[in-house]
RNA sequence: CGGGGUGUGGCGCAGUGGUAGCGCGCAUGGUUUGGGACCAUGAGGUCGGAGGUUCAAGUCCUCUCACCCCGACCA
């Protein structure tokens, strides 16, 4: 391609809505251009990209096992209605309707069509295990789209669905896509965690998230860096002690004028925040929800929400808390009627904790479980913090932020008995297939190589995606010897089956370099007087400071071997 | 949805109620050229939109739209 006929322009400025440094240099190097909030246009060099990037997931795909469909954007109401997800979803859904007033959607993901689909198909155990993918425009209508392509509302994703006759072989399928999503991003020179992550509304069994470590991630991660635990921070889980275990004291009810928060009424009675219990307050799905936790932790909503199994969870305000009768300060889970209290399981690990009263001004001593109050549920509700203890080991947890760049389901059984999807076994039984789903976001993973993969002048592409694999860069092309050794040079490369971008540009070595350096391109060869009087051209790598000199003569076998040799070691 | 911010030429920005500007980019010509050159000339704007106040609105008022950031939210 001759950087002169190459639609779209770099940008010497950042555009002042990019924040993010994926999103400031996509824009700059012209790969991407936006069209409205979490809506872009790929531009050609990034479109080579994206295609890039795409064509390496549809490779490990396939070697997995996988088999490519193509399913409709536009989905029927009825499908969202029928695995009942219409509210789980809910604004997330982009809607319209079609002019027989019938609602349609446009897909967000694709469980609900694919299970349907296999429902038509697959009859018996001879027709599994069954792999189906599929890399296609997605929508949901984020409440905030952020980042440039990190968080969008249009974007390119990629779902395969494993359909089994069993767990065992859900098992197995599971881990043979964790392996092809380690060989993916190792291909895309992305160094990814495998977390433990929250299968949210979905349901299911396991679930793993991949995350690439960075500062923009909205994600937050916990792990252990001993034993290797790591997971969402939603699902993570610190090891809990257990305080205080002597024997059981009678209740009783002690004045704590003016102790309100957990640490006035701790120090107030002379205890550590661990011997006493902290109350919060929620409203789940319009009922009343009254949480209790040890003092020394936090409630983890995420966890919390699975618990309860709602749609909807936030804080209640004071007016509802005062409502139900509850005293806000002083509130306790003991004696208390009519309210859903969940408990923490941190509230059974010891002994004679500290509560309130129910009653302005007094705390109750010695509060034991089950003894003095029964929650309806008894759980892990907390929040893991970074400090805590790890729960596998003697390790401590740390935490970090990292952008979510593949997630992992194990769906069990959910869609197909929503859709019958079910297939006789060997005895003629019929049972329903077992499903895990596997996502990638695409155009995510773009951005997430573009902020693990730069630096002050810009992109820096692994060689498996980048738009081009060299740079040619002639300086002075109005000497005849230049332009016309770079215009041969141009065709021998391109002969040898290498991606050249060829910047014909008559412009100043400075503005070709810079460019050079900001697309990002691995592998620059420069034509000028000062090495062609010998005979040479300058080679430069772009994550190197040196070039090295190659002679004229042979010069595109020389570069094949060189590309070939960065390929194979993954090096950018 | 709550809080904050920004809308002026392709991009980045300035602009006291009184003739819409600067830098970059773009066009033409010339001199230049190893890390974003210089000179000259030039094109390009219904100041996000709609109302209103005023002799006069980019500027003041009301409404509205879009975009960005924080939070909520986010298989």
């Amino acid at each position: 391609m001759r950087s002169s006929r190459l639609f779209g322009k770099t940008l010497r400025q950042v555009p002042s809505e990019a924040e993010s440094i994926s999103h400031q240099l996509l824009l700059r190097a012209g790969m991407i251009a936006q069209e409205s909030a979490g809506i872009y246009a790929f531009l050609p060099l990034g479109r080579r990209v994206l295609r890039k990037i795409e064509d390496i997931v549809r490779e490990e795909m396939d070697r997995a096992g996988g088999q490519e469909v193509l399913l409709p954007v536009l989905q029927s109401f009825e499908l969202w209605l029928q695995s009942g997800r219409l509210t789980s979803f809910g604004k997330s859904l982009f809607t319209l309707v079609d002019r027989k007033e019938h609602k349609l959607a446009l897909g967000p993901t694709h469980e609900e069509v694919i299970s349907e689909l296999v429902h038509r198909y697959v009859q018996s155990y001879r027709d599994l295990p069954l792999l189906l993918y599929q890399i296609q425009t997605k929508f949901r209508d984020e409440p905030r789209p952020r980042g440039g392509l990190l968080r969008v509302r249009e974007f390119l994703m990629k779902d395969l669905y494993s359909f089994d006759i069993d767990e065992a072989g859900l098992d197995e399928n599971y881990e043979r896509m964790a392996r092809a999503y380690e060989n993916l991003y190792a291909r895309l020179g992305l160094p990814v965690l495998m977390v433990e992550a929250d299968s949210g509304a979905i349901g299911g069994k396991d679930s793993h998230e991949f995350m690439v470590v960075a500062d923009t991630g909205d994600d937050k991660i916990i792990y252990c860096p001993d034993c290797g635990y790591s997971a969402n921070a939603e699902k993570a889980q610190g090891f809990k002690k257990t305080v205080n275990s002597v024997s059981l004291l009678p209740l009783e009810e002690v004045a704590t004028p003016e102790a309100q928060t957990i640490e006035e009424v701790a120090s107030f009675l002379g205890v550590l925040p661990e011997r006493t219990f902290k109350a919060v307050f929620y409203f789940a799905d319009g009922e009343f929800v009254f949480a209790v936790i040890r003092g020394d932790m936090d409630v983890n909503e995420t966890k919390l929400k699975n618990a309860l199994r709602c749609e909807e969870l936030r804080l209640a305000t004071e007016e509802e808390v005062k409502k139900t009768g509850v005293v806000a300060g002083f509130a306790s889970p003991v004696n208390v009627r009519g309210i859903k209290i969940v408990a923490d399981d941190s509230i059974a690990r010891g002994a004679n904790f500290i509560a309130g009263a129910n009653k302005r001004g007094y705390h109750l001593k010695n509060v034991n479980y089950p003894r003095d109050f029964q929650p309806d549920i008894v759980t892990d509700i907390a929040l893991a913090r970074s400090g805590d203890s790890c729960p596998r080991c003697d390790g401590k947890l740390l935490s970090t932020h990292g952008i979510e760049v593949g997630h992992i389901f194990k769906l069990g059984t959910l869609f197909s008995k929503k859709f019958g999807a079910s297939f006789l076994d060997r005895d003629g039984a019929s049972k329903p297939v077992v499903m895990g789903c596997y996502g990638i976001g695409v155009g995510r993973l773009m951005a997430a190589i573009v902020e693990h993969s730069h630096d002050g002048r810009g992109i820096i592409w692994p060689m498996s995606v980048t738009p081009y694999q060299v740079y040619l860069c002639p300086l002075y092309l109005d000497d005849p010897e230049v332009s016309s050794a770079a215009e041969r040079l141009y065709l021998e490369l391109q002969s040898a089956g290498i991606d050249v971008l060829f910047d014909d540009r008559d412009e100043s070595p400075g503005i070709k370099f810079n460019d050079a350096d900001l697309v990002g391109v691995p592998l620059r060869l420069t034509v000028s007087p000062r090495t062609l009087k010998n005979q040479t051209i300058e080679a430069k790598w772009r994550t190197e400071k040196k070039a090295q000199l190659l002679p004229v003569e042979g010069i595109a076998a020389e570069v094949r071997k060189l590309l070939d040799e960065r390929e194979v070691s993954g090096r950018p």
